[in-house]
DNA sequence: TGATTTTTGACACACTTTTGACATTGGGCC
DNA sequence: GGCCCAATGTCAAAAGTGTGTCAAAAATCA
């Protein structure tokens, strides 16, 4: 997923796009109107984030150019203060949302999100990626190429702790908490076989495994 | 085009019924979130309207209901002041706007206008296509490539429903809330029975059901 | 009324989860 | 390095749960 920021204020542009690459979107950044119609025009983002003050074009004019040619693509608009008439105007011209300065980084990720999942309605509302698995939760699939695994609820919510704690390991005992009930004889076998399953399931080599490693008298953690 | 507004207090209830009754829309009202639920299930208007602080139930609950068998319907928040925490737990639940108190009537019907604008053009068919399949409300049929298929009222409510949520899985309570009215004995046969109907009808095969699968312990969910 | 649609109950079957037995692995220790 | 112990992997079977299917009854429609 690729957003394209265009904002004049160059601290407000990185501060806007650190934000969102953290979570995990690739940004292209314009200083002005006219850089933003064109990196628009040649990279297709999958969401435009304007500043509404900007030289040479501001973000109205800007609007009004994409939405020319494309009905679809989420915009959300910038706005420098509680400036009202900015959002009738920016609304009718086919913006899809309005963040007021000053904003926090998680309401201008939530509007975000919400543009997205509206502009996709069947894809990726909350799914996410586990090297080359796609796991979407509400189908409760996984998906490799253009395959797809059927996966249980027990499974979704074992590879979403995984997800939630990437780069460290899981140690059994939270996997137990979580995924099951608090309850738990210590030397069951349960987990191991759960995680059997699963890497039979998503890994390429069972024997081998490289999305489940096993970390030993801890638990377990992503690979890579 | 109907609007549900749910507000508990009667004057700032009034005032967004007159504001939207004069631009043409018909409204609907409700005093608090149960009332909201129940008049949406009964009358299913075109957008809805929801003050969060409502007794009862209060508008993230009532979002969440609705959201559960309908991801498409326009749902606008209104919220007191700048509780931005609140923005961030509505877009997260599916809302499709925001609209901060105090606000303008310009505002409001703007941002109502741009909600319309946007699910506008998914709803344009009276028939909708589920692989091979198009499926003909109004004519209570499917038809496979020149060949048609009889349906009942309540299977074309059910394709409906996978189709709206294609891509996620629908559970068995979705099901019933939707398809069926809300009491129900959790473990009666009826919607395996009326699935079993419809695979016989829909299906190549129906022992191999490609169509409608099954999501062990949650509920069905269109193939591909 | 007859025909269609919907619901129900009984039962079989398939899948998930758990368990126990046993094999295998890895790390520390002498 | 070789040994031992503990942790984990693996398998097969049992237990538990959800779903498929049928036939018949009930409700609804025309």
């Amino acid at each position: 997923m690729t957003i394209l920021i265009a904002e004049d204020d160059p601290l407000t542009l990185e501060a806007l796009a650190a934000c969102m690459e953290s979570e995990g979107f690739t940004t292209l950044r314009a200083a002005d109107g006219r850089q933003a119609v064109e990196l628009w025009r040649s990279s297709k983002p999958d969401l435009l984030c304007l500043d509404i003050m900007m030289p040479i074009l501001d973000g109205y004019e800007v609007c009004r150019r994409v939405r020319a040619s494309d009905r679809l693509l989420p915009i959300l608009f910038l706005s420098a203060k509680n400036q009202e008439i900015d959002v009738v105007v920016g609304l009718d011209l086919g913006a899809d949302d309005f963040i007021r300065k000053p904003f926090t980084r998680s309401e201008v990720m939530a509007r975000i999100r919400a543009a997205l999942r509206r502009s996709a309605p069947t894809e990726a509302a909350d799914s996410f990626v586990l090297g080359h698995l796609t796991i979407r939760p509400r189908a409760l699939i996984a998906e490799r190429g253009g395959k797809s695994i059927d996966l249980t609820p027990r499974e979704i919510s074992m590879l979403r702790l995984l997800h939630e704690h990437r780069g460290a390991a899981v140690s059994r005992d939270v996997f137990l908490d979580t995924c099951w009930g608090l309850d738990y004889f210590p030397d069951s076998r349960t987990l191991d076989q759960h995680i059997l399953l699963l890497r039979k399931k998503i890994e390429l080599d069972p024997a081998n495994p490289v999305i489940i490693q096993t970390v030993r008298a801890i638990g377990y953690r992503l690979g890579k």
